[in-house]
DNA sequence: GATTTCACGTA
DNA sequence: CGTACGTGAAATCC
């Protein structure tokens, strides 16, 4: 990794920051505008610009994007630690001991944060036995050692970059990575646009109107429930939210169904009208309770910006999740979220990612020559002599683990095509079976729980056959958020939502065109630069919208 | 009061 | 006997 590694840390408030370079000189020591004018500098100067370190971005890289700092390159030693070790715990405790090549398990126990059980216990900072003193866990201690809390993040790095060294791409994973750490912070500081009164419209729409008090919340709940229990006279007294109740209700109107659940009770839709109205009123119940006047009251600000919690990674193979409802809003709310006046919204979505990706890892060639068509089953389908809705159930038959049913002949079929491609998944899925973990193409450790019985093993077969595959159509989605982030900067433009294969971009509408062509050109070089120069092509479908609903087809 | 089950939103 | 996560209501556990 080029470039000098310069520390960052704050204390916990974000009141108070430094700046440390290797050597331990300290560049900087104030509040975060100040460090943030240093930073800047740091960038703009002749050379090599620094990679910042930190032990995670929320606590050090939080402060600097409040303070209207923008940093390009970074380390993350909570994201690097997950990269190594697999799952989201990243206690400062073990990633200290992780770097030096100690068991986690063995760190000395935590102490809690109170005065009065350190005293006699901060002589020394790293203990004879090569762990962390746990006293530097704690928040006053970091805080009234700011520079050396911050020197203890520059030994780490090295340790994890030489320990990723190890990895193909592990290194240049973990700075990808980082940086995804640092776009999860703006994206938690800026918040997704929304149009509130076209939200506020839709909310009413499907929830009702917002209520004043509780009683009128009950009664706009009654009248909710009154379209499906108009439909049963005499039995009015059901509790639709109640599973049980409701199965029992169907099953006496001949409707056998294990559970109530939507795809169980889809094809009953005919069988009785209160099947469909029962359906309806969930989506509409959905969104009164998940999507409604509380959603918006508690996430939408009054500066129109839906904000939620962001990470880089989940525990598992390693997706980007979002709360507040950003990973999961309703098709019927997307026309609410709309750009500013005098914006544009930027929308991109990688085609077919998950195929294409395949044809990186596994390195199969058959299956890269696939992926220069705009439309890879349709030529799946040709190399396998089949139907084009059957080549493709059989392409994620095979990455989802699917072995039953219509896809089976097709498997046989891309086992002959595909030799390399599904030697790789089958690979993973007994690796699963094993209880052993696997690492994706970028080189994150995926663990797997160990032991339980057959169903359960083949279950985590399944996941680490798909794990391999998610985890890394995720990293080349990252390094693409990451390279388009950089890029829409000179634009005033910026990310505002990732949704696994898909980007969201906020551009002043005078930039729409050169913010369009910029995340064109930031998938061909993250593409690029992720894949090693393969033989596999990554398309993405662009447009310029105002309203996110406009995307759709 | 905390955890589990059911359900459903997204990819 | 296709994967993941986040959220909320009700049931269940302690």
């Amino acid at each position: 990794m080029r470039g000098s590694l310069h520390a960052v840390a704050f204390d916990v408030a974000g009141q108070h920051g430094v700046i440390v370079a290797e050597g331990g000189a300290v560049l900087a020591d104030g509040s975060a505008a100040e460090l943030a004018a240093v930073m800047h500098r740091a960038e703009q100067a002749a050379g090599e610009p620094p990679r910042w370190v930190w032990w995670d971005a929320a606590t050090a890289a939080g402060p600097i994007a409040r303070a209207g700092g923008f940093l390009h390159r970074c380390w993350d030693l909570a994201e690097a630690h997950r990269l190594l070790v697999g799952g989201f715990d990243a206690a400062q405790d073990r990633v200290w001991a992780v770097a030096h090549g100690l068991d986690p398990d063995g760190a000395p126990a935590r102490r809690s944060d109170d005065l009065f059980d350190v005293i006699d216990d901060d002589s020394v900072v790293i203990r004879p036995d090569g762990y962390l003193n746990p006293v530097c866990l704690q928040p006053h201690w970091q805080r009234a050692n700011l520079s050396e809390y911050a020197a203890l993040a520059l030994t780490v790095a090295r340790k994890q970059l030489a320990l990723l060294a190890t990895r193909e791409r592990g290194a240049g994973t973990g700075a990808s990575e980082s940086g995804a750490a640092l776009l999860c912070v703006e994206l938690t500081a800026h918040g997704l646009p929304i149009d509130r009164p076209t939200m506020e419209l839709l909310i009413t729409e499907h929830a009702g109107p917002r209520p004043a008090d509780e009683a009128q919340a009950r009664q706009i709940r009654a009248d909710r429930d009154r379209g499906v229990l108009d439909l049963l006279p005499g039995r009015s007294s059901i509790d639709l939210r109640n599973p049980v109740q409701v199965r029992d209700l169907l099953r006496s109107l001949g409707v056998q169904v294990e559970d109530t659940r939507a795809w169980n009770l889809e094809p009953y839709r005919d069988t009785h009208p209160v099947v469909g109205a029962l359906l309806d009123w969930r989506k509409d119940e959905r969104i009164a309770t998940t999507y409604g006047w509380q959603w918006l009251d508690g996430h939408v600000g009054d500066d129109g910006r839906l904000r939620g919690p962001w990470t880089a990674c989940d525990g598992g193979a390693g997706r980007m999740t979002a709360g507040a409802g950003l990973h999961s809003l309703p098709t019927p709310l997307r026309p609410g979220v709309a750009a500013a006046d005098g914006y544009v919204l930027v929308r991109a979505d990688l085609g077919q990612v998950e195929p294409r990706v395949l044809a990186v890892v596994s390195g199969d060639p058959a299956f890269a020559r696939a992926t220069a068509a705009d439309d890879l089953y349709a030529t799946v389908a040709r190399q396998l002599n089949l139907e084009r809705p059957a080549a493709k159930l059989a392409v994620l038959a095979a990455m989802y683990g699917q072995t039953s049913g219509p896809a089976a002949e097709a498997l046989r079929r891309m086992d002959r095509t595909y030799p390399r491609a599904m030697a790789y998944l089958r690979a993973a899925a007994q690796r699963g079976e094993a209880g052993e973990s696997v690492t994706t193409y970028g080189g994150r450790t995926v663990p797997v729980t160990n032991g339980g019985d057959q169903a359960h093993r083949r279950a985590v077969g399944r996941f680490t056959r798909n794990a391999v595959v998610q985890g890394a159509a995720a990293e080349l989605f990252k390094a693409w958020a990451l390279t388009a982030r950089n890029a829409l900067r000179p634009l005033d433009a910026e990310v505002v939502l990732c949704l696994h294969d898909e980007l969201l971009v906020h551009a002043p509408a005078q930039h729409a065109e050169a913010a369009a062509a910029a995340v064109q050109e930031s998938l061909e070089a993250a593409a690029r630069r992720w894949s090693g120069a393969a033989p596999v092509r990554f398309v993405a479908d662009l447009r310029v919208i105002r309203r996110w609903s406009e995307a759709k087809d």
